[in-house]
RNA sequence: GUCCCGUUCGUCUAGAGGCCUAGGACACCGCCCUUUCACGGCGGCGACAGGGGUUCGAAUCCCCUACGGGAUACCA
């Protein structure tokens, strides 16, 4: 039998880093071991799923890379099914009718704290009219349900903590916990990677699975993630949304690896290609308690993926990022700078959007704006400097080593160190106290730009 | 309330009774490299939630407490 995972988000928002992290482990633990990943959209809350979330969590699946074997199965197609299960177990006394209407049962729940079958042996026979009955479970009272966890070990409960829940509402429409497990099984799941928040309800649906005479998956529950606070995620701790994170300037690559760390351990390499993560993957290696999210180490992750990644896929992400920004002349010029010094923006960022604030100044008309540590370096001394160094520069074919070594004869003729002279310069051609190696940006920005913007300062 | 799950440096983790003087990574702090910034190198700070057992020996096994999380819906 194939090994099949699945994941099945609802479209009642975006992608979040949490459900993120959850298809990733589904995708990995399926192909480590040869098997498919399945997707599910779980859109049968009608008021609350939207397409736009749909799409944008097919978005954010594809540029993580993570992709699903076969089409997706939108759950909402498939109530038809699940009522035709519900009424087989109704056929088999597996399930009965309850007529109870949702306002009584609230009544009932307040006067007893909890309610626990109380309708067990109430008679279909006895229908009132006006009521349209939902089905319940007829669920074992005595013994326990164990769940065979395969994060949790075992887990047991005490089949009479557990009540009929029902499975069919009474308009006919299927409950979560139903309609999960008839597409499970219809789907062929063989392993439900999950959140630990959906414990407790695998005790609920194995109790349909066994009504039913199905096999049940095995189950995996993962720790959720937490804000850096330690409190459930959500929409106040910041970037919790997957597309975020790319807006942020964060590659793909380093988020999975960042996502796949969190919760997961193997004693060994922080850095995982997509390759390797497959190859080591398994469930033994997830933790069970929950884990905060760090913003710093997954910055970190990126920046080291940021370093190892092909230029020519940087290049486009660093122009979108340029595009957006007023008051840049992004021609031919500019890029072929962008271009001649993203290696060395590489070293040095640790996401995309840094980058772009990096190589923003090769693209900036003239005069540069000057960060007030950049401003302070141009005094009347070192404007004259400026305007003594540039014909040394102006004379070199501008390669590298002939640059480097016309600073460093400047700075030994004038009885300065070559910060004295670097720093100064890489002001006036920067804006900034900090940028790729002097030599660098002197090349990249070739001889008619370095000369126009020494001059632009020294006025 | 009841049930279920969890708890190793600030964070992610290694650790399956002796290899633990508890290891690594990120962050932080020094120093080195250096034209700036980064990268890199070296070093530092820093944890077994608390209490009882079991054992010659416990971060590892058991119990209790505390704290955190989840579930108790005709929500998903």
């Amino acid at each position: 039998m194939t090994l099949r995972t699945r994941f099945a988000p609802s479209p009642t928002g975006l992608l979040h880093i949490g459900g993120a992290r959850t298809a990733l482990f589904n995708y990995l633990f399926s192909k480590h071991h040869g098997g498919e990943f399945l997707l599910r959209i779980e859109d049968t809350d009608r008021a609350r799923s939207t397409e736009a979330n749909t799409q944008a969590i097919l978005d954010a699946l594809a540029w993580l890379g993570i992709a699903h074997d076969g089409e997706a199965v939108f759950q909402s197609t498939r109530v038809a099914r699940h009522a035709e299960v519900a009424h087989q177990m109704l056929a088999a006394g597996a399930a009965y009718r309850c007529w109870l209407t949702p306002d009584e049962l609230k009544a009932m729940r307040e006067a007893t704290g909890r309610i626990t079958s109380p309708w067990r042996d109430r008679d279909p026979a006895e229908a009132p009219s006006g009521v349209a009955p939902a089905i319940r479970l007829r669920a074992p009272r005595e013994g326990e349900t164990v769940v065979d966890d395969l994060v949790q070990g075992p887990v047991r409960v005490a089949n009479a903590e557990l009540d009929d829940m029902i499975i069919l509402r009474g308009d006919g429409t299927p409950t979560y916990q139903h309609a999960v497990v008839v597409d499970d099984h219809d789907m062929g799941i063989t392993h439900v990677i999950r959140g630990d928040d959906h414990l407790t309800n695998a005790f609920r649906q194995c109790q349909i699975y066994d009504a039913m005479g199905w096999q049940r998956p095995a189950f995996a529950h993962i720790p959720l993630i937490h804000g850096a606070d330690g409190a459930k995620l959500s929409k106040r701790h910041g970037a919790v949304s997957v597309l975020e994170f790319r807006n942020q300037g964060y590659l793909p690559e380093a988020l999975c690896n960042y996502l796949l760390r969190l919760g997961w351990g193997h004693g060994d390499a922080e850095i995982l290609s997509r390759e390797q993560a497959i190859a080591l993957f398994d469930l033994d290696g997830v933790g069970r308690a929950p884990s905060r999210m760090d913003y710093a180490k997954l910055t970190q992750v990126n920046g080291v993926w940021l370093r190892q990644a092909e230029d020519s896929a940087l290049l486009p992400l660093v122009l979108d990022v340029l595009a957006q920004r007023p008051g840049l002349a992004l021609g031919t010029d500019a890029m072929h700078r962008i271009r001649t010094l993203l290696p060395a923006f590489k070293e040095r960022a640790k996401t995309v959007v840094e980058l772009a604030d990096m190589a923003m100044f090769l693209a900036r008309p003239l005069p540069l704006p000057m960060e007030p540590k950049a401003a302070s370096l141009l005094t009347a001394e070192n404007r004259l400097m400026l305007r003594e160094l540039a014909p040394a520069l102006a004379a070199t074919d501008f390669s590298l080593a002939a640059l480097d070594a016309a600073l460093r004869a400047y700075a030994e003729s004038s009885g300065r160190k070559l910060g004295q002279v670097a720093q100064p310069l890489r002001a006036a051609l920067t804006g900034s106290t900090t940028s790729p190696p002097i030599d660098a940006t002197l090349a990249a920005l070739g001889r008619h730009e370095v000369l126009a913007r020494i001059s632009e300062v020294s006025k």
